[in-house]
DNA sequence: AGCAGATGTTCGAGAACGCCGAACATGTTG
DNA sequence: CAACATGTTCGGCGTTCTCGAACATCTGCT
């Protein structure tokens, strides 16, 4: 799984974050679905944590396959890695699954006010589908 | 000049405008600069109305001629294109010349805030020429 | 009217990119 | 170890982007 050879998943840092990428990677309907379903394993992650419960997306991180993606694998892996290279999620392997996590945070931080805008029309996305 | 052949040009309208085609259309360093240009016409001519004087760029219009871009004239016209088409901007044909304006009211009913963070990103692009 | 210049668009070719299925790599489980 | 599950990589195919060259339309000048 995820590529184990020698190569580490690069992640650009907060200040090399450049806004047409993050432009270009939510322009596209399916990463836009994904970036909605993470802001709201997000919140899960947040209101269980006030309640101690435990199921749900331990930390808001979601595996690749935990999203019902209408494209193929090798399509999903591509627009993974197009959100990651463009420093919209955070990728870390656990195993054999890949974890996500929106980087809420860096992105506020740049470009406050984007994500607000972007989840809803990524929830829209999917309640099209 | 503007392929007056019996083609119209065509803008979305405001319930049309989709997200993803606005966010395709910014994510581009050329196209993100124009529509920098355009805001700051349209502030121009703000303040030009308040005083009464008579030059500039009126009614915050900018022919395409004037933008000078590092690219050849063939993709300057597609660019135009796909911001008027994402409908980011509204052209209209005076002459020989083809009139551009920013659509910010649609734009800011649509996608609050988004022109906000575009138009510092698209100065800084021209600031780097 | 006629012709030259200015402003944009369209066309054709070559390069770059996106999506797919198939094959591969890695980790987990019985 | 074998079967399975999760993702990535590769090669092909179609779409999209960029450019120069040619074309179309309007304005001015003589």
């Amino acid at each position: 799984m995820a590529s184990r050879t020698s190569t580490e998943l690069l992640h650009p840092d907060v200040g090399e974050l450049r806004f047409t990428d993050v432009l270009a990677a939510l322009s596209d309907p399916v990463r836009l679905a994904i970036v909605a379903r993470l802001a709201e394993a997000e919140s899960e992650a947040e209101s269980e944590a006030a309640s101690e419960s435990g199921a749900g997306a331990a930390g808001g991180e979601l595996a690749c396959a935990t999203f019902a993606l209408p494209v193929s694998k090798s399509t999903q892996s591509g627009h993974f890695k197009v959100l990651r290279e463009a420093g919209v999620i955070r990728q870390r392997d656990e195993g054999t699954r890949r974890l996500n996590r929106l980087r809420r945070d860096d992105l506020d931080a740049r470009f406050p006010g984007l994500l607000d805008l972007a989840v809803p029309q990524g929830r829209a996305v999917i309640a099209g589908w």
